[in-house]
DNA sequence: TATTTTATAAAAGTATTACTATTATTTTTG
DNA sequence: CAAAAATAATAGTAATACTTTTATAAAATA
């Protein structure tokens, strides 16, 4: 599978970028290191300079791609999305039963995160616990719906729009579909959060994932009548 | 009913403040209008000086009542949640059928805000926007298990372990019980900002609230076999 | 190969933020 | 009324989040 996937691109909105990174060594370069300083020292204490620092490069260098930080963080929160989407269209499409087809989907969406050598500069590990602790700050803002006018969550919005329509699918007659893959998606962050800091307030652990309790609960939810 | 909360403090942890504002007139309206701006320009654009000229009073005096704005945020979401918790004990403690009881936490805790005239300086409908909007601000950081210890989000957990009680009560041999509770609290915001800014993401609307959303989904879940 | 364009780096500068410290003034209380 | 406490005013610092200018290096093209 690593060889057909190593040339997909994950295509992300132009206007979040002012140079696309993945189109320079630097760029790369900026996008691998951020990843890895924004998991060390958090976004707030984040900044162009020290990732310049980090990558022996200059601040100044770096506003040549990013307008700043937040739009960084749309950038790696959209890619994740991309790639994430990239998996779950691949795994699901052949799946003609639809209660099996969501079953993979959940499945996807909510595992623990591996490595995907595909993409050698993008550690997406790491990557995914940036998207569980850092991912809600790029949409809690001021300006979510000009951003979002913009085309900014275009990919995570077509995620919940996939799932939506296999929930659909699994259940015709069901009120909340959209509702319930938001759910999904965000309830998953959400506990894998908590695992890692308030495991008082989820039922989740190593032996009984998040997927687990997200499989349970969307089954329950649609099968019940 | 108002009458009798005249008196009822919301206890916060001290840990959280420099200075009690509930203690003065200058903490008060420091709470006050700090619920306002934040309201109006967003965590990430409020100072402690564009307070300070807000008020009529100085940065530096602000800064004896919080250390930092990061503080006053945990404050003012532990505020709302300590207010919620009251409200939910207070409306549920007579309740004996499970069902029944839980069914009404639910409500209270998904309700849209209206204004309790109890606590003249706090603007319950503008704290309430605030803890949708900023509140995962207070605990995504990187001093998250630090402050942690310190107790700063205690009345948090307590109203999780409270609902997760309540589902326990109605459904015993349920596994996910504090999963299904932190899900409550965390979706119901998280349907909240949806409607706000991507409808096409969630089922709910103005008649159609996240309560309704949240009820059917954990009914279904505790009574599917 | 020389030249021109483009990309990157270095340096310096600005406004704002997030504070701390000092001193002065006002208010409260014993 | 005096002492203590709270608040306000002022100034100062280091860092942030940029922008601008200039220099240098690398790549593209004539």
């Amino acid at each position: 599978m690593e060889r057909l996937l190593q040339t997909v691109k994950i295509a992300i909105n132009e206007k979040i970028y002012l140079k696309d990174p993945d189109s320079s060594e630097l760029g790369k370069r900026i996008v691998e290191h951020s990843i890895l300083l924004i998991d060390e020292i958090g976004f707030e204490a984040f900044t162009f300079k020290k990732l310049g620092e980090r990558i022996g490069s200059n601040e100044s260098s770096i506003y040549r791609y990013f307008e700043n930080k937040h739009k960084l963080l749309v950038y790696l929160t959209s890619w994740y999305w991309g790639w994430l989407e990239y998996q779950l269209v691949f795994a699901t499409n052949s799946i003609a039963n639809p209660e099996e087809k969501l079953r993979k989907a959940i499945a996807i969406v909510s595992k623990t995160t591996v490595e995907d050598l595909s993409y050698r500069h993008i550690n997406e590990v790491l990557l995914n616990k940036i998207v569980v602790n850092e991912s809600s700050k790029s949409f809690l803002t001021k300006e979510v719906d000009e951003e979002n006018k913009q085309g900014y969550f275009v990919i995570y919005q077509r995620m919940v729009g996939r799932i939506e329509e296999m929930i659909k699918a699994v259940a015709p007659n069901y009120s909340y579909a959209s509702s319930l893959s938001s759910t999904i998606l965000e309830g998953t962050l959400h506990q894998h959060f908590l695992m890692d800091h308030f495991p008082g307030l989820t039922s989740c652990n190593s032996k009984n994932p998040p997927s687990s309790f997200i499989l349970d609960l969307v089954f329950k939810v649609l099968t019940s009548k």
